[in-house]
DNA sequence: CGGCAGTTTGATGTTACTCAATTTAAGTGG
DNA sequence: CCACTTAAATTGAGTAACATCAAACTGCCG
């Protein structure tokens, strides 16, 4: 499945993995100059692009929309451990493991661009670029990863709830320019529960309160931030 | 500073950071020959190696005992985010970052290495067991990291401390031959708390009930396992 | 013997979970 | 345009898990 979509929309490049790839937008590839070792893939909000264990020669890159990587529990739960962005890499660990442990799953409709591991590792050695973008993917991960480990062990539910809003707004602002505090914010409280370690019913007990204490509201894939100082006094980690 | 001890003792050296950038065993590097970009130091229980926001130039390696990388909350609570074994790099993320974002103190009496960063940067072009070894501990990181997450969102507190015990087991089992069933386990008790999460009452209370069962004891730096398959029922993440 | 750090135990309090019902919002088909 | 359906969010009541506070106990070391 080929089609003529650039592979990266958002405006900040300088260490998106595609970009390193692709080049510049100006020089962005499309169907008819479309290279062998990479290919294109849509899928809807609630589908499954990789699941445990899987194996895949491609790494995959978010060209649009937003999904979340997550592990399978036991029990039917699962935990979200991390939300992908335009422009993210699933995992840094996708470009040395053929086997995936953890699973990826679309929240809106979306786009992915497959990269063979084999070329990324041809060009690992000759573009810079690659490497540079690849150990800051390695970065950046573990130390959001770390940060919610530090949330999840010691934080109470707003204070959790809390971290995870700023943590996304600052990387949607990187992202797209966002104008009176209105983020666009496609998680249920469902998602939001599964990624801070609280029930749903919670999630939306302590939502309520931010709402009745004016500090912020959430509805219709919106997150309006009214109290950004109150905010960051509940959420800040530092 | 420099003493006359070889670099890494643990047995499997295939991934070792440090023995990709030393060699083999029979090729260790004493005080007499050792190389301008490699440093020694020691430092005893409870010291601070490097602390939050701290810059080196330097990327450390465990060579002997046990240490543990954390982050420091304004509170003063602390969340340990991954326990250090022989071997061990610090985090993968020194090899990239200069400013360190978390904190590494010692559990035992600890050895460890410092190796210029500008020098494995330009190793990691001309030696592919080091950047083998890199993104190894980049993956294991991660990995790791996501289990925790799981296992802190979701799980309850006998589960965690299961959980963490089967954990570190298997990392042990790995650097040394255990018999019996009695793993070296040098953590306090407050250090099992403050990588699940909970107080250390709580964990002393668990504890005290996996005594109880007849599952496990605890003490003086032993853990002595007597019932693994109940261990792994409660504990196992999959 | 006294002091200290770590662990254990008990009593009480709070947070967040569970279960269940209700409300809201967004389709969908007649 | 209006019932009907369905997914999501909200609200309430009761409960379980873990935290907090405080005291006692253990082993170790000077």
């Amino acid at each position: 499945m080929q089609e003529s979509w650039p592979c990266v929309t958002c405006p900040l490049r300088e260490f998106d993995f595609c970009a390193a790839l692709l080049g510049k937008p100006s020089e962005e590839l499309h169907f008819h100059q479309q290279p062998s070792w990479q290919s294109y893939r849509a899928a809807r909000p609630g589908e499954n692009i990789i699941i445990r264990n899987q194996i895949s020669e491609n790494v995959f890159v978010l060209c649009s929309g937003w999904a979340f990587r997550f592990f399978q529990l036991p029990d039917g739960r699962r935990q979200i451990l991390r939300f992908l962005l335009p422009g993210d890499l699933f995992s840094a660990v996708m470009a040395f493991e053929e086997r995936f442990y953890s699973s990826v799953q679309a929240l809106t409709d979306i786009r992915i661009s497959g990269v063979r591991r084999a070329e990324i590792h041809a060009r690992l050695a000759v573009n810079p670029a690659i490497s540079k973008a690849l150990s800051k993917s390695c970065v950046v991960e573990i130390g959001d990863s770390d940060q919610l480990l530090a949330a999840l062990g010691h934080r109470s539910a707003e204070e959790r709830i809390a971290y995870l809003f700023l943590h996304l707004m600052k990387r949607i602002t990187i992202k797209s320019v966002i104008r009176d505090q209105r983020y666009p914010f496609p998680l249920l409280q469902q998602h939001i529960a599964e990624t801070v370690g609280l029930t749903p019913v919670h999630v939306s007990r302590v939502i309520g309160l931010f709402r009745d204490r004016n500090i912020l509201d959430l509805s219709e894939g919106i997150l309006q931030v009214n109290n950004l100082p109150e905010l960051e006094r509940i959420g800040a980690l530092t």
